[in-house]
DNA sequence: CGGAATTGCGAAAACGGTTTCGTGTTGACA
DNA sequence: TGTCAACACGAAACCGTTTTCGCAATTCCG
């Protein structure tokens, strides 16, 4: 890279001090209009911008937020970043994105690293390996070191930080009763295994949801997939149940039921209702269109990140934790019947 | 935040100075074995990591990458992204995601911003905005600079600066013969307005395409959408016009192709076959699935990153600017007939 | 035993800014 | 003519780290 221009080359140039330069270029009063003018001049004409490293070193601030999320090619999470960018550079920050990957590792090297002054404070959601391990020292000794925290969509209770985090138990609720209330009888949960929290929350939703109606929650109509086997081999036993609806713990595994039950001959939703969670294109632009659980990932990271802010830029008031639920709705489309 | 331990507050702690302390913790061989214990020790008991401001101040580099982006909820740019990311990590670099949003504005003042020291090199994929206006001086200053650029997938030829394009003719070519093979006579393409540059790019290839097989192209077979008017108005008339496939410049205008031919009773791929750009969840899942130009973002994103890194670190030897095509291929699936 | 080599450490400059606190030169006023 | 304020600017500290160089004290060698 060219060396760039610097305060001292100006100062040097011109024949004065670099504190002269530095309050000129800041319009300061104490120096003369004359010399204001051939500074900024000069300035201008050899393009100077001021080094971004001297200063946040000077102010002990970066302006900078880092963000870390399991994933990025996943409607919800690059909706969250969406989010999260804009309130930040709204109000003149900048963010740093990494991904964990799911890995307990991963997250651990990029807490460590973002920790070292880069950034302001953090914005995370936390890998699926951790939540299994149920390790989260790093992130004990983030909030111990009183780096501003923000932990969004799959959190701990243990880790004392804010929180922002989609009513899941409410999602599971409204999908399985709008089922329910549409006329089906015998509702199939195809989900994750249970260590991971958000899914765990929309069961109790689903079997809350049951409970309510009298109706006894089965194990046989409860499917934990794992990703690595072939999915319609797992799903296959659900459908000899007689079954008439499906809640999907995310958009995938709804569009992967819908065309299962059509190779198998059934209609949907006449025979079989469907409802994922997770409002992305897939949902959208499936045939039929599916009806699902919207997260708000937009909105998540937009609270986020004022959240954040204000901790960051609030230092000194005494800090309690704050946990903000943003409650899901039911988007309805065409693969569930209408409620009656 | 809590006052972070500096090697100045082990240096008076322990009554050394900080180039002692700094050695040390270097385990550098100036310094006596027992000093270094002690240091390290203290340096551990108090979980000390140097400020990577100061570092990054001082050896002239960030370690970062810019990456500047039209869109986030996009799965070809994430997938860009993730790619980036992945080869940036590996080779101890980081990520500062910014978004265009496809404006000049956001765009340049993003450029601005990044351009002041806070990172190494930076990624762009040009906004649609810049793209119409034809106005790239903010990118010429900063190849002016000589700070390390590559520009992807949204380039234009007067900025001098390494690349990375998919082959969008190339792509544009093999789908529309693919369909020529399968037996379609008549074809559409449903594409955007020309100033984007990739949609030019592909329309050439489905030109070029016609033209081998001795066809020509009808104007009133091609239709340049625009996306604040009702799709399906836009659309109706090609289906008045007894074609037999359809090529759309991504796959959000292929999969609303396919749904308005279902409403109109064609069979998909039986009476139109369709084929889609950009390889996403939506040509995955939707039924039937979509045909479609893979463009490979994942491996962009890791050229793009490689040859900027390669850029950086090899400031010294002189430098031509590079052009790295990356070849789209056909993913076929079932919204289009076997080709024969 | 005297000079040289080695060892162990500290002072200071450097990275590029900002900011506080002088300080010398004016000019006005008594 | 002496005093004082205002003006215009500079010196130096500071942010946290690395690194070069210098300097004592010790050890080594002839």
């Amino acid at each position: 890279m060219k060396q760039k221009i610097t305060i001292k080359t100006i100062a040097k140039e011109l024949g004065v001090s670099t504190s002269t330069v530095s309050k000129a270029l800041k319009d300061s009063h104490e120096i003369s209009e004359e010399t204001k003018q051939k500074i900024q001049a000069y300035a201008n004409l050899y393009n100077y911008k001021p080094n971004n490293l001297a200063l946040q070193l000077r102010n002990q601030k970066t302006k900078l937020i880092g963000v870390i999320l399991p994933q990025i090619v996943h409607h919800f999470f690059s909706t969250i970043i969406k989010g999260i960018e804009e309130v930040a550079n709204e109000k003149g920050y900048h963010i740093m994105v990494c991904f964990s990957k799911e890995s307990y590792k991963k997250e651990y090297e990029n807490l460590r690293v973002l920790s070292n002054g880069s950034v302001d404070g953090l914005i995370v959601s936390i890998a699926n390996e951790t939540l299994e391990n149920k390790d989260f020292s790093h992130f004990k000794d983030l909030v111990s070191e009183e780096i501003p925290l923000v932990l969004i969509d799959r959190v701990v209770s243990e880790i004392m930080c804010d929180k922002v985090v989609v009513d899941d138990v409410g999602g599971g609720y409204k999908a399985t009763d709008y089922l329910l209330h549409s006329g089906c009888k015998k509702i199939a949960l195809v989900t994750t295994p249970n260590h991971v929290s958000v899914s765990a929350l929309r069961r109790q939703g689903y079997e809350k949801a049951l409970i309510e109606n009298y109706i006894k929650s089965e194990k046989s109509l409860i499917i934990e997939i794992d990703d690595d086997k072939d999915f319609n081999a797992q799903i296959a036993h659900i459908f000899d149940q007689d079954i008439d609806g499906i809640l999907a713990v995310n958009e995938i595994y709804a569009a992967k039921c819908i065309r299962y039950a059509k190779e198998k001959q059934f209609d949907v939703p006449n025979d079989i209702s469907v409802i994922g969670f997770t409002d992305g294109l897939i949902s959208e632009y499936s045939t039929p269109s599916i009806t699902c659980v919207a997260q708000h990932g937009f909105l998540m990271g937009k609270q986020a990140v004022e959240m954040l802010i204000h901790h960051i830029e609030n230092d000194s008031e005494d800090y309690h934790p704050r946990r903000n639920v943003i409650s899901s709705d039911l988007i309805v489309r065409e693969s569930t019947k209408s409620s009656s």
